[in-house]
DNA sequence: GGATAATAGTTGATAATGGCAACTATATTC
DNA sequence: GAATATAGTTGCCATTATCAACTATTATCC
């Protein structure tokens, strides 16, 4: 993993970026992306999991939600359904996940972990429970969904094209 | 680009994911970053100009900070220095983007937009403002500003590792 | 001033992410 | 029943990203 910067320099260079740029909360949603992407990995190195930061995201999904598709995923995630079907293959080379069928629509398959994909997903939900207590140290709880919010409005207001 | 959902499907999914995830402001920042980005690239191919997301952030710094280096850009981003470079010759193979010898540091160059390359940075300069608006529509000022400072204090955190 | 260590940039290799087009099998609509 | 749409797959290609090893140069140390 990259070597990560201490807090000084991301203080110096992050300012510079915010003061000199226009499109300030573009950047602000970018380099929180990448640092997030950043500790992800390191962590699913570092824990030896073998699967990489959108694995994890997919693994939730199926986790979660109940008859869950390959078309689901993709609808959720608003990503092509090929590439889901690319990451959902990744998963069942390596017996995280496998395919049932689905009774309702003969084109479909119905998503599910296998026992050592329930075993991985604990670990998963440890870990990003992790990460979200690191992110948000010293966050007021308000500014925190204040935060989310305008997130999601941003997203809705992108999407209304 | 893929088709970009109505507002009803959007309201619908991402909620359901807000609900039944742990990590929401994790998930908030992968979503509202897959939707900045899938926008940016709609209107870089609407324009036909030709050139990727990274490449337009890699422009924007190159046009705001004097005597700028790849170690510089690559710092800034926290990339690495190896994707810069290759970046960097994307733009200066597309006539935007040109190096002058560096002379504090014979190892290093000093990167300058060309008269086509400012051309350019004109046109994204627009193109940046207008997603800007769309995306903060409807958005409080001071809850915009909270926003971006949650981001910072986020991105400062993860970085303390 | 020379040896050693560090740095700026490049190149090779590889991985992760992402989308479009075309296809087959199946479901829906008219 | 024909036409249209959809779920999933495969081929192809692009973008993004990092690590390792290299060369040339700079900085540090003695």
């Amino acid at each position: 993993m990259a070597t990560i910067f201490n807090k000084v320099d991301i203080v110096n260079q992050y300012s510079w970026v915010c003061i000199m740029f226009n499109a300030i909360s573009i950047e602000a949603t970018f380099y929180l992306a990448h640092a997030i992407k950043q500790q992800l990995g390191s962590q699913l190195e570092a824990h030896q999991l073998g699967i990489a930061p959108m694995h994890v995201r997919v693994l939730k999904i199926i986790h979660k939600r109940k008859s869950c598709t390959a078309i689901d995923i993709a609808n959720l995630f608003k990503r092509d359904k090929a590439q889901i079907t690319r990451l959902l293959k990744g998963l069942i080379d390596q017996g995280l996940v496998k395919k049932e069928s689905n009774p309702e629509d003969k084109r479909s398959q119905l998503l599910v972990l296998t026992p050592q994909g329930k075993a991985l997903q604990e670990d998963l939900l440890s870990i990003s429970e992790q990460m979200q207590k690191q992110m948000t140290q010293d966050i007021d709880e308000k500014d925190l969904d204040v935060f989310i919010k305008v997130a999601q409005t941003m997203t809705k207001n992108l999407a209304n094209t």
